[in-house]
DNA sequence: AATCATCCCAACCGCAAGCAC
DNA sequence: AGTGCTTGCGGTTGGGATGAT
């Protein structure tokens, strides 16, 4: 197809910007808007290319920016709103104000994943790729409707409020329990029907491959991933000194195999130590968000000095 | 004090969706 | 309908900061 570079790599610079620019690109945004990227540089007297300018504003100079450590609520929100959109940054970070997505992915990379028991990774980019159109499309409506339910289960986490999902305020759930919706689940159905042979199959086919090549241990994990929404983890029973050297175990030697996990991660475990485990706070002292009307309070309490 | 390893985060890259023509 | 441009997104990387030896 030939795609067009984003901006002319010559003349152009690159790496961290300098005060100057920074002002220089405030300035320009202040008085005209930001208008179109590609332009922008030329005209704010920047030799960088445009999309470098957005990010820069995006992720640094907008004056919404809230900068400085994540709060403990901030963080439950993050962990909740992951285990139910999966890697969507960008979504995350619209139900957190001031925080950028690039910022969270960080946090999330650096901070939280740490914390997380290996197990609690399950990617499986090779069934996704093998998805015929109508299955992608599924996906796609699948994924909004979590994204729109993650949305209205924060507010009621935040406002203590369980009412919201019932009414169908989000336009997106009206949508899914209106006839188009409802069309749409029969549609589904159907081709999952047509779809259960083909997986047992290749189910069948994938453990036995799983078997020859010694990697029971992942498959069972996935299958006691499976049984999570009913029964606490295993890992969610241990004590918290438990679960810590239960992380060690599961580390890498090379700490290398669990930084290349990227992708889909399904946070099943959202029982209340597995909770105080991701968040380092004392068992007992959390409820999940939402749950206790006291929560927030306090946690806000305890950790803003 | 010097060197090496690790962590963290700003910035970059490539891809895809949306839009205008 | 096809094409090219712009924007937004998620994954990855480079390099400074910090800690360990």
């Amino acid at each position: 197809m030939g795609k067009t570079p984003c901006c002319d790599k010559h003349g152009v610079r690159r790496g961290a910007w300098t005060p100057e620019e920074d002002e220089a690109l405030v300035e320009y945004i202040k008085k005209h808007g930001h208008g179109s990227w590609r332009t922008l540089p030329k005209q704010a007297g920047l030799l960088r290319c445009g999309k470098s300018c957005r990010l820069r504003w995006i992720n640094y100079l907008r004056p919404d920016i809230k900068r400085g450590m994540f709060t403990i609520e901030e963080e439950g929100a993050i962990i909740q709103l992951h285990g139910m959109l999966g890697n969507r940054w960008a979504a995350i970070a619209s139900h957190l104000p001031g925080r950028t997505d690039n910022e969270i992915k960080n946090f999330w990379n650096t901070q939280l994943k740490k914390r997380l028991p290996r197990s609690s990774f399950a990617p499986d980019h090779a069934n996704l790729k093998s998805e015929s159109p109508s299955t992608r499309h599924m996906v796609q409506w699948e994924s909004a409707r979590v994204e729109a339910e993650a949305r209205l289960s924060l507010e009621s986490s935040l406002h203590n409020s369980f009412s919201a999902s019932k009414s169908y305020q989000d336009h997106f759930l009206q949508l899914w329990h209106s006839e188009v919706g409802q069309s749409f689940r029969v549609i589904k159905s159907k081709e999952e029907e047509e779809q259960q042979q083909a997986v047992v199959t290749q189910n069948l086919a994938s453990q036995a491959s799983l078997l020859s090549s010694s990697k029971l241990e992942s498959s069972s994990e996935v299958v006691s991933l499976k049984l999570k929404n009913t029964e606490s983890s295993s890992f969610a029973n241990m004590t918290h000194e438990q679960q810590k050297s239960s992380s060690k175990a599961n580390k890498p030697e090379d700490g290398g195999a669990a930084e290349s996990v990227s992708g889909y991660y399904e946070f099943l475990d959202t029982s209340d130590s597995s909770i105080n485990h991701l968040l380092d706070v004392p068992d007992g002292e959390v409820l999940f968000l939402g749950q206790n009307d006291n929560f927030l309070n306090n946690t806000l309490d305890g950790r803003c000095e």
